[in-house]
DNA sequence: GCTTTGTTGATTATTTTGGTCAACAAAGCA
DNA sequence: TGCTTTGTTGACCAAAATAATCAACAAAGC
């Protein structure tokens, strides 16, 4: 059940733009720098959102990439969908008719339950979602003076 | 986000022995056969459970293996960790310490909902569970006569 | 001791993953 | 115009995981 790189790099690179927003473009370059991403592979990861209309790319100097829709509007499961495909534990969830005895499939029936509950959270996230969290977590490790004990630790 | 083989069969495999509780030992061949599992595969799938505590199994003439605890009391959250470990979806999220900058990381918080979504099935399934929705599905589809609507067409 | 069953470890083919590389296309600037 | 900078595309490749298979072995029962 683990997401492959394509999946967590991905989502890393999409963070990263939300991050950005409202900046105009940022390049495939600076992303690959700070996501840790080898440049060749994240252009491959960037090629779906682009043909999905969620990513605009410009090219030649000063040009890059840059989110379409407000952060608020991407859902993370749409992300993964598009990095992934669907994230259906068994192929039988998402296709009951390439399998003829799935009306009989108890397992199946677990299997298209775990697919709603992980569909739950991603349906539920957005990347907006993400990028609030990112600014409450550094907000708290800058170190408030008044209190007890000095969060700098975490940035250690 | 796609489970392996490993787990579906093994899965099949453990519903099989928990549909013949109580009938004494169940002969791999068989669940092979009934599960349309490679029986030198299924082998290999057993052996986890056998060390595990949850299979006996018995060398020899008429031999075979069988549950050692009741289908009430085996959780599909135990069958899956131990066919595939983890269903974390990225390894930074058993193991926040070997990933130093977890705790800044809010992709990182993502997975583990996910993986508590997920684990809030497999938790709540037991086999017996699985037994009773089969049981439940064959009794429906066996036709019920003041039925409109006959389920038999379930069975072509 | 012979047969039937499960156990174990080695081996293998195929597929998926995780990239890399090179040729190309468009945009901007001298 | 031609050069540089960026993104695009498709071909390619190595490594790892998957999904088995096979053979030698061990125990149990007749």
């Amino acid at each position: 059940m683990r997401l492959s790189t394509k999946g967590r790099y991905g989502t890393r690179a999409l963070l990263d733009l939300a991050l950005h927003w409202g900046e105009g473009l940022v390049q495939l370059k600076d992303i690959a720098r700070r996501q840790e991403i080898p440049l060749p592979y994240l252009e491959h990861l960037i090629t779906p959102f682009v043909a999905a209309g969620i990513i605009k790319s410009t090219r030649g100097p000063q040009g890059g990439v840059s989110l379409l829709k407000h952060p608020q509007e991407i859902r993370l499961s749409e992300v993964i969908q598009l990095l992934e495909g669907s994230i259906a534990p068994v192929e039988c969830v998402n296709n009951p008719k390439s399998y003829p005895r799935s009306n009989l499939c108890v397992t199946r029936d677990i299997w298209s339950e775990v697919k709603k509950a992980i569909d739950g959270v991603l349906e539920s996230t957005t990347l907006q979602d993400l990028v609030e969290r990112q600014t409450r977590k550094e907000a708290t490790a800058r170190c408030k003076v008044r209190e007890v004990v000095c969060q700098l630790r975490l940035t250690k």
